[in-house]
RNA sequence: GUGGGUAUAGCGUAGCUGGUUAACGCGUCAGUUUGUGGCACUGAAGACCAUCGGUUCGAAUCCGAUUAUCCACCCCA
């Protein structure tokens, strides 16, 4: 008789890892946890569903169309689709009790039902941080968040991603003095294609929204603009005196060198005039990253400043800055181009004990093992016992599959000296120890990891 | 939402213009004599060839619909 089989199917969009990229995963999370948190940023959390009129306080157009929506009795609800809105709510609630610059951070899943494609998804996760200060926000804050991209991505290993940095003050001001007035959106979004489409697109399709050639081309000429950061500040200011168009410039001069100060070497940041996606509520800096090798994925993290985070809910003026770091998109694309590391960081634990015993002395043996497994955790190594009764080989090649990096042996002669017996998986040394000797050995092979993330010559 | 491609074991693929027991690699499991793994060798399990219908003596192979999935547009992390 056959039961009837469901297959076991996932949702298209939805990622779902192996235990070891799970593994990977997580570490990479908790580097950035680890960032965000030297940096003083407190961890929040928030709902995943929230009453639609919240989230949809602002939302219109594409974003509207891609909400998960659905009643539950009287109640609409909506699933957050990024992390910024619910900020905001949480903070026009409890604004009284906050202080100010309020600095979170939040890791979290979000949901978009958009059409499914390479590296984009209907779930994944957002890794947001964002600086809210009450009435105003010094401008510093802009170049710290640039400080922080760079901090996580070389803590993970990525040493070839550029923060690609603009300022709408900038571009409203240009477009300004070009005469486009409610049109701004939809240029920007045209001109921001030009990686992908080359220049002659560009100017056909300003030309179908009515922008003339002459223009089409001075705005080219303007975000073709290329140098240094200090070298785009100063061909800037001679472009123009248009009163929003030079405080912009200022800001971007500011922030360029203040992220200097951070200590952000030049060649992983620079000034993109051309970058202007997902612009609708930022009103300052704007950021992009991606990783040089990849554009072809789009952004990995991105964000800038807002004038006004909360106004939907709040009388209170509460300007920001802040990104967001695609961490699922992030993951995906390491994972795909085989950059991550998973002997080193895939591993469960760093020890399995292996009791070696037949049947008679079984139960000796096990006690034995709890109890070392016990004392090494307690010294900061997670340890796991191989407690099923098969043969020798199954058991290690279990500690080999799983990349565990060092078994514990013990038999009789370990138990009638009081002593273990330690072998590093991957350097093939073996020695037999007191426990607490074991512990160092285990300790000193565990500091030759390296990175998380390597980025290899392998691309091809 | 618009346009195009694909659908064969857990995964990646082969199967040419329709012809009987659907092949291979990886993975999984077992074994190569019981305290030393990764390698090698041997073997096993695992697919009603997405679903439904049609053409045909005969369909994984041709046609249609459905569903899923991928790519491009749109939008975005």
């Amino acid at each position: 008789m056959k039961k009837n089989i469901i297959a076991p199917r996932t949702l298209s969009g939805f990622m779902e890892l192996l235990p070891q990229e799970q593994a990977v995963f997580n570490k990479i999370k908790s580097v950035l946890e680890g960032v965000y948190s030297s940096f003083g940023f407190f961890p929040l959390d928030t709902p995943v569903l929230e009453y639609s009129e919240i989230l949809l306080a602002k939302a219109g157009g594409e974003t509207e169309k891609q909400l998960y929506r659905f009643s539950k009795g009287d109640t609409d609800l909506t699933m957050r689709f990024d992390l910024t809105v619910p900020l905001a709510k949480y903070v026009a609630k409890n604004a009284g009790n906050l202080s100010f610059p309020f600095k979170r951070y939040q890791i979290g899943k979000v949901y978009r039902g958009e059409r499914t494609q390479r590296g984009r998804f209907r779930e994944f996760y957002q890794s947001d941080i964002d600086i809210i200060g009450d009435g105003q926000l010094s401008i510093i804050n802009d170049a710290e968040i640039p400080a922080i991209i760079y901090n996580i991505f070389t803590k993970l290993g990525i040493n070839d991603f550029t923060v690609r940095i603009n300022n709408r003050k900038v571009l409203n001001g240009f477009y300004d003095m070009l005469g486009f007035g409610e049109q701004s959106q939809d240029i920007m979004r045209i001109v921001d294609k030009i990686d992908k489409i080359g220049q002659e697109n560009v100017i056909e399709e300003l030309g179908k929204i009515g922008v003339e050639t002459e223009k089409a081309n001075r705005l080219i000429e303007f975000i073709r603009i290329d140098g240094s950061c200090a070298e785009v500040v100063s061909k800037l200011k001679q472009l123009g005196d248009n009163e929003i168009y030079l405080q912009g410039v200022s800001e971007l001069e500011q922030v360029t060198s203040l992220i200097s100060s951070f200590g952000v070497p030049e060649k992983f940041f620079k000034i993109d005039l051309s970058i202007a996606r997902g612009l609708d509520y930022y009103t300052g800096t704007v950021y992009e990253t991606t990783l040089t090798a990849h554009p072809e994925i789009g952004s990995v993290c991105s964000g800038g400043r807002y004038d006004n985070l909360a106004e939907y809910y709040t009388e209170r003026k509460l300007p920001g800055v802040g990104m967001s770091i695609g961490l699922t998109r992030l993951f995906y694309i390491l994972n795909e181009k085989n950059y991550i590391n998973k002997n080193d960081f895939g591993s469960p634990c760093d020890a399995m004990i292996i009791p070696m015993a037949n049947d008679e002395n079984y139960s000796q043996t096990l006690a034995y093992a709890v109890k070392i497994g016990a004392y090494l955790r307690e010294n900061g190594i997670s340890t796991q016992i191989y407690y099923e009764n098969k043969k020798f080989k199954g058991k290690i090649s279990y500690a080999d599959k799983l990349s565990i990096p060092n078994v514990v042996f013990i038999g009789e002669d370990e138990i009638k000296n009081g002593v273990i017996t330690v072998k590093n998986l991957k350097t093939h040394e073996q020695q037999t120890l007191a426990q607490d000797k074991a512990v160092e050995f285990i300790v000193s092979n565990k500091k030759q990891s390296g990175s998380l993330v390597i980025m290899g010559e392998e691309d091809a």
